[in-house]
Formats: C-alpha cells, structure tokens, sequence
DNA sequence: CATGAATGAGAATTCATTCAT
DNA sequence: GATGAATGAATTCTCATTCAT
C-alpha cells in the first residue's frame, strides 16, 4: 500500500501504541505534550474524517486546551498533515524490521503478504488516512516534501525477490514488480478497509479470527499459484 | 466492491450520467428536482465527505434552494444515505448486463475483472462513496433496510463459473467464490481508490491510458495463472 | 376571568367540543374547513404559544393544507386572533346560561364560582390564551374591535345578588363588585392555570378529583365567610 | 404564587434589578458575562415566550455574542431554565426578609398579601415566567432537581400563624394554609398576570395608583373577613 | 508554557408565506 | 376551493481561531 517503504526518517513516537498513556496534566512538558495532541489528532482524523474532525475533541483527549494545539503544531491543516506524514513515517520505520533477502523466494512473498496484511490490522487509521487523502485527491500529500521524497525500496526487494525465483525455476517470469506490490497491498486493503460495509453486505463478522485467518490463506495461495511458472 | 450485485430493483434514474444534465429552474417538477437534488448530492458527499459536504452547495449545484432539499430528501444524513442507496442500487442494475454464465469460465473471469475495473473507472464516485461510509464504520448502511437485505447472486454466479472450470479441467479446486469475488475487486479498488496517493508515491500518472491497460493486462494474468489447476 | 361576560355576537362553532369531530377530507366544505381550521389553532396556540404555534401542524391538525388556512383566515397573526374572539365569544356564550337573579344571594355567589371552576377546567385553552395574550400586553387585544366593546353584565348581575345581600342582611355592605369578580375569578385562575407548577411544587396532583373538590369548598367558603356581615 | 417559601439557598446575584447596568464590553470577566447573560435572557423570555424568544437578541442585549452565550449557558433550553431556576431561587431570598411570626395573626397575613401583591409589580417577569412554564406543562421545570426539592417551609408558616389565631380567637379553625396559600396568591396574580386584558375589558388603567391601592385594600379585606371566628 | 474566555464567519435547519396547477 | 411545490429570510447552533492573563 502507497509504501511499504523504507525509510532513514526517525522513528515517531508511533501514533496508536501509547495513545492516551499519558493523559496526563503535563504542565510543563512540551514534548509529551506534543506527542499527545499527535496521538489525539490521529485518532481523530482516522475516526472523522478531515471535516469531521474535531478541534475541541482532540484538544480535550490530549488532555490539553486548543490554544496549545495551536502553539504546538499550528491550524487544523498543518494538524492533519502532520498526522498523515507521522502515519507514512511509523509504517516506513517498521518496514526496516523485514528481512525478505534472506527467505526462500516463495515464502518472502508470503512473508510479504503477512507484513502487508498483520500491518493493516494493527494500524486502521493508516487506512482511513489514506482513504481520507485519497477523497481529498490526495492534495495535500502533494504538499508535502517530506512524502514526496518517498520511494518504495520494496519495489526493488521484491524485483530481486522475482528475479531469485525466476533463476530457481520456481516463479514465472514476466511478473511487474509494481504491479505485484500494488496487486498483494490491494488484497489486504480492500478486505480491512471495507470491512464494515463488506460485513453488512455478507451478513458475517469478517473480522472476527476465523474469517481473518481464512483471507489470509487465500491471499497467500492466490499469489503463490499466480507465481507458477 | 461490496455489491457486484445482482438484483430485480428497477434500475434508479442513475446518480451520475445526467448529472447537470437538466440544471435549469424547473419550477413545478417534483421528480426532477429530486433527481437533481440527489445527483448534485452524490457528487458533493463523493468529493467532500460526510462531514465536508455543504448543503448549500448542494442546493446551488441542483438548481434549487435549500428548503427544497429539506421538503424532498430529509436532512443531511438522511440525504447521505439516499446517496448511498443509490450507489448500490445503481451498481446493482448495471451488473445485470453480465451474463457470465454463456461464456467459457476462463474467458467469464475475464470479464467479470474487466467490469469491475470499468465500472470503478466511470463511477469513482462509487468508491468514494464506500470509502466513506468505512470511515463511519459502515454505521449509517446499518440502518438501510433497503442494502441490508442484499444478499450476492453475484457470489453464486462466480461460484458457478468456478464449478464449471474445475468440471471442465481448466480451474482449480477449493478455490472460495466469495474470497476470490473480494480479491477481484480489491485488485482494481486498491489501485484505483488510492491513485492519487500511489501516483505522488510513485512520481507518474497512473490513470494515464497505457498505465490502465497494464494495470488490466496484470490483474486478469494474475488472476487466470493463479486459478489454473 | 376577563369576562365572564354576557354578550350579544352569536356563539361560534364552539372551539373545543368537536374538535376532531370531522377531522374527514372535507373536499369541497368551506365551512367545515374553516372550523376544523379554528378548533386545530385553537389547541395548537394553546398549547405551544404564540411564537411556538406551527401553521403546519395546523393544517395537518385540520385534514388541511397551509393554503387553504391562508385562504380561509389570513395569517398567522389574524389567525391567533381569530381564535381569541372565538375563545372569548363561547365564554360568553356560556355565560348566558347562569340565571344568578333567581337564586337566593349566597347561592348566586356559590354558583358563580362554580361556573368560572368548571369553565375554566372545561377551557384550559382558554386560560392559555389569556396568558398568551397577557404575555404579550393584549396588544393584539387591542385591535380587536369585537372585544373591546365587551363590557361584563356580570359585574352588574353580582352588584345586584349583593345589594339584595345587604338588603337581606345576609352580606356585609361595601364590597365592590368588579373587585369581587376579580377575585372570584382569580382565585379559581391561579389553581388551575398553574396548576403544573403548583403541582411540581407540593409534589401532588392538583387535578386530582379529591384535590379540586377540596379546592371549590375552599373558594366558595371563604368568600361566602368574607361576605358576611 | 408557586413559590413564596423560605430556603436556605445563597441569594443569586438578583435576574432584574442591575439589568442593563454593565453593558459593557468586559473583556475577561465570565462571571459578568454569565450574569448579563441571565439577566438578558430573563427579560427576553419573560417578554416574547419560549418560542418568541431570539437568542440573537439575548446576546445583544448581554453585550456579548451568541457564542458566549452557548460557552456559559448551553442552548436556549437549558438558558430558559436557568432563567426560571434563577427566577425562584431569587423570590425564595427574598421571602427570607419576611417575619410573620413576629406578627399578630391579621397583621401577618395583611403582610404576607401585601408582599406577595408588591412582589409580583416588582417582578412581573417572575409572573410572565410561570405563564410559560405553565403554557409548557412545566416539563422543563419537572427536570430541574433544584427546584423540584424545594419544600415550602413557609406553608408552615402560615399554619403557625393560622394557628396562634385560632388560639387568640381572632381566626376561625378548619382553614387549610395550603389553600390559603393559593388563594393569597391568586388573588394579586390574576389582577396582575392579566391586567392588560383585564384593562381592555374594563376600559381603565388597572395598573394606576389608585387603582392598585383600591385593589390591596379588597384582598387584605376580603381575606381577613373571611378568617374572622 | 499553559489556560479559560472571546469572537465572527458559517453551518444546518425551520418557518411563514406564495405560486402554479 | 383545493393542493403539492417552491422560496427567502430567519434562527439555532457550531467551528476554527485568537486574545488576555
């Protein structure tokens, strides 16, 4: 999805682990402080939407007042993009943690294909915010040099992936590796993002552990057997 | 997408098509300011969100003034969800020209990819719209009875293309119908939902016609290799 | 209560007895249709006030449409006023029924406060309408050409019971009648047009049967013992 | 009248008296834009209604602005019960400088008519204040824990003195002070509450010094004479 | 750094009233 | 006479943002 990347920007303090961890008075303590409008501001967004949200609401579940909010990050717009560029950093600091070269082609897609999908269900308001962007045509992302700047080196890791598989006779060739990248993010984003209104439409919890370890299954079979030779 | 649905509604007078097609005072024309005020809204909601989305712009798109959307629709989420039925119903209707099962199953898979991949070209409205009622947990499709009681013939169509490939030798077995019909879409939402954060990542347009055409060529491939037995 | 008054106009359609008598399509029965208006405002004002009344409720209220009530009585304002004069009309009307010359002189005051009692538990709406117009100075009152040249022949009928009183040495002399009428009617005005606060005040229905009968022994006891010689 | 009881509640900074006092701008003073706010509104609701009443106007007339008024208060509802909460707490202060208990029994009750009829001229928003509570079935009142626990020690007042009258032979037994109690009341609301449809009725000014003077002389009589043994 | 109070622009919604049929 | 549709002017309420302390 939009980038499995990697990245050298710092680690942000990760917009959903410790989000009200500390939401507490802090007087006097600019840098929590800050951390916990940017926690407060993702859930929001990701909850809301970028009209939806809620200024007084973020200031209040970051224990602060506006006025800081305002001292800290500056208007609703830079809040937003702030939060978006935080999202794109988190997930670019964990993409470092895979290790795809050192696995046996097929089980780096698969391994790929795991990342992609636990990373989803850990962070929906990646997704939302990404839906968000995306509704907003991406304008403001434009803006941003920061993700701008941004490639996939995961494009080229599964290049290399292809291309070993290709010389041990176990993948086909002629794969894009774009196309791939794009095709195994958009088989987890589809199912996790929808998962509301795909939930009503099929009359089941597609969240719940079964559903979810079935998805997965499919996921990795389809590709695998798309790789044939 | 949620409901590549078939359905025996009689097909709605199709949100997007004449959209300001018929933008003209229309005093005294009940049916066609209704339609008109539901076009405008569905654009509005598609580009703005929920919570963006400005009646009074709504109104002035449709060539009416506020207090008539009020008298025909309701107020503003009640509108929203006119919008959102109407989507569904719309998508509903155009899936019935598909008659996947007079075609060989390799050649009905194909098709069924290419419908999907087209009608989310020609409606991104559609999309957007699903991408928005996720956001509101799918909380307002909740209450529609109308979509609610949407079951898939769609799942059943697919299922019986499935079966006939694997009678005939040319497909796999234990492939689901419903995760495959998930996948499908997702390998053309992902892509064309997110173009606009996937074209700033990648730096080029992807909704240039020779990017489609690749994108089309790689889904279908992937799909047909990934399904031989 | 400001007039308990005889007078000369003919009694209107009676504002509360039939009121949703003939609540029917009513096509084609202007006359019918402007009552069913009346008794329909005359609850609605009653009942919300002046700045609360809806014309639509009205109409919907009169098995009508907010044309017609433009058609039959004008505006609003002509409206409220329409329901006044008919309020203060039927009192009126009433009031011809008492034969207080007849009775004996305590009997003529006892049967006066039972009649402004019970009229005023027949009618709340029209306590409601005095308030309403107090509330806002009777200014509407005033351009009433109907009412205004409304003079009570009650205070001449209770000048009368009580110099016979005197005469008989049953009552003291020196008692105005315009001030007994007043305080006849207030005493039954202020029970019964607060009686919802009251009520919430000493934490017991006031409506109650026990507590009115209770109420009326107490009123026509004290001003029988008040009028003693 | 509802409420003239004794309570131990600190006495409100008074609804009407500074009334347009401050008008002025005062930045950064919450306590004197509240109390503007209050004083503002109580005329505003005592003048046009629950439903007549403009916030615009309200804020206006608070020198201050709409917003502060949803900062301090809440909506127009909760305003109008802050208003009517406000409008009781301050006749219950003011009941406390009474001390009928010090009093022979007919001057008591002679003070407790006078007070209750001089109230009333000085407060007539506290009477057009019940008006529309009652006009509402007091359902706003009925959610007010504040005035719904208020006793009324002063109905024992007026036992007490009842009592030493009985005691004294100056007043007959059998008389209920609650009943006394509204008939008190009664007698200076109605004249008061209703003296601009009454002064129509009647063709004089009602509210003229001799007139009020002629009025408290009947009610102090007529009540007195009817306690007499 | 931190905070409650203040503000103007604008949002959704409602209303009385009138038009076209 | 009767009716659904249409309208503009309010009206309540909300929001992002800034000021004074």
């Amino acid at each position: 999805m939009d980038s499995l990347t990697d990245a050298p920007e710092p680690v942000q303090p990760a917009p959903t682990p410790n989000r009200a961890a500390t939401p507490a008075k802090a007087t006097r303590d600019p840098e929590g402080t800050r951390a916990r409008i940017m926690a407060a501001a993702t859930e929001e967004f990701a909850r809301y939407g970028l009209g939806g949200a809620r200024i007084d609401r973020i200031a209040e579940q970051a224990g602060t007042n506006k006025r800081m909010l305002y001292y800290h990050v500056g208007n609703k717009e830079e809040l937003y993009l702030a939060v978006l560029e935080g999202a794109y950093a988190h997930i670019r600091a964990t993409e470092r943690t895979l290790n795809l070269e050192k696995l046996a082609p097929p089980e780096a897609i698969a391994r790929l294909i795991e990342f992609t999908w636990q990373y989803f269900i850990d962070h929906p308001e990646f997704m939302a915010l990404l839906n968000i962007e995306n509704l907003h045509r991406a304008e403001l992302l434009k803006t941003s040099a920061h993700v701008q700047s941004m490639h996939s080196p995961f494009v080229q890791m599964i290049a290399d992936v292809l291309a070993r598989g290709v010389e041990q006779g176990v993948f086909r060739a002629g794969v894009d590796p774009v196309q791939l990248y794009i095709s195994i993010a958009g088989l987890s984003y589809f199912y996790l993002s929808n998962v509301h209104t795909l939930s009503v439409i099929f009359g089941r919890d597609l969240l719940a552990e079964p559903a979810r370890e079935e998805r997965l299954g499919h996921m990795v079979e389809l590709v695998l057997k798309a790789l044939r030779p």
